[in-house]
DNA sequence: CCTGATTGGTTAACATGTTTACTATTTTAC
DNA sequence: GTAAAATAGTAAACATGTTAACCAATCAGG
């Protein structure tokens, strides 16, 4: 008998597993994120501050997967850049309301083509029904008490 | 009509997901690994090591989602903890070798029934099947080529 | 009310992520 | 064989990740 591991395959352990996935995914998006100047976090700030609208601070950290002090450095440069509003809500001063902007949306729009590109390409490869699968079971993992 | 965003749902798109799934996972990971003073990062390393044992620092970076000049500092903090040992290769000078250390695997093996526990709870509430099914599009997504 | 606990956010300090440049080897093409 | 290209790794600089400490506003219990 050889020396042998105790742990589960890496190929099996979802944490990693998910993070290699992740990596295969984002390559060809951070290749495009990198010709228009944006970082990834940036991106899915921009794209939850689209789908939610005007939101807190803490929602969009929740939902972008940041922590809040990182957020409160990159949205002092999303604001000068001139992407996101920021605001102090009225009825409770702790909170600042973030907003998209125009010139915010417009990014994901000049982008819109080539993202779409990226997931057909992955769809190819993979099928439709596979890809639903999956984006399923994840909404299913995200969903779990831990 | 109201304004509407032209991109997808965060929920459904692939990167988001993963991201998000991941965090969910990582929570209770994070909470053993910070109670053995272990990131993330080394602990990925370690699991890298303990499967394929030794090998060289490109394969480590590949396998563990960890850019070399990041793998360069961390393994010189993890060297001077006796967690792994490095040497140059003979055959090729520029190779530098990396092996997990007895204590490296200790730090694993102490850990065993808390990672189990873990993946158990998931299980408990996902389900065998399904999560092996996840494991399998996540590998799957894994060779795509992009 | 009013005090203590909670919440939303910022700051600071240090680790890691990321890009560029660099050194030292090895490989490839003539 | 030898010069150019490729490969393995390190160094430096700056952005982000992470933890702890902190402030201000709000909430909860008495």
């Amino acid at each position: 008998m050889t020396t042998q591991s105790h742990t589960k395959s890496t190929t099996r352990s979802l944490p990693i597993a998910l993070l290699r996935a992740r990596e295969t995914v984002m390559a060809p998006i951070r290749d495009m994120l990198h010709d228009i100047q944006l970082t990834e976090q940036k991106w899915r700030i921009l794209r939850v501050l689209d789908e939610l609208g005007e939101v807190e601070q803490s929602a969009i950290a929740h939902e972008a997967c940041l922590l809040l002090p990182s957020l409160t450095r990159i949205l002092r440069t999303m604001e000068a850049e001139g992407q996101i509003t920021r605001r102090q809500d009225k009825q409770d001063k702790r909170r600042t309301m973030v907003q998209i902007t125009k010139a915010g949306r417009a990014v994901l729009e000049d982008n819109l083509a080539t993202s779409l590109t990226i997931s057909s390409n992955i769809e190819a490869q993979m099928g439709r029904e596979k890809l639903d699968q999956l984006l399923d079971l994840l909404e299913e993992l995200q969903a779990v008490k831990v």
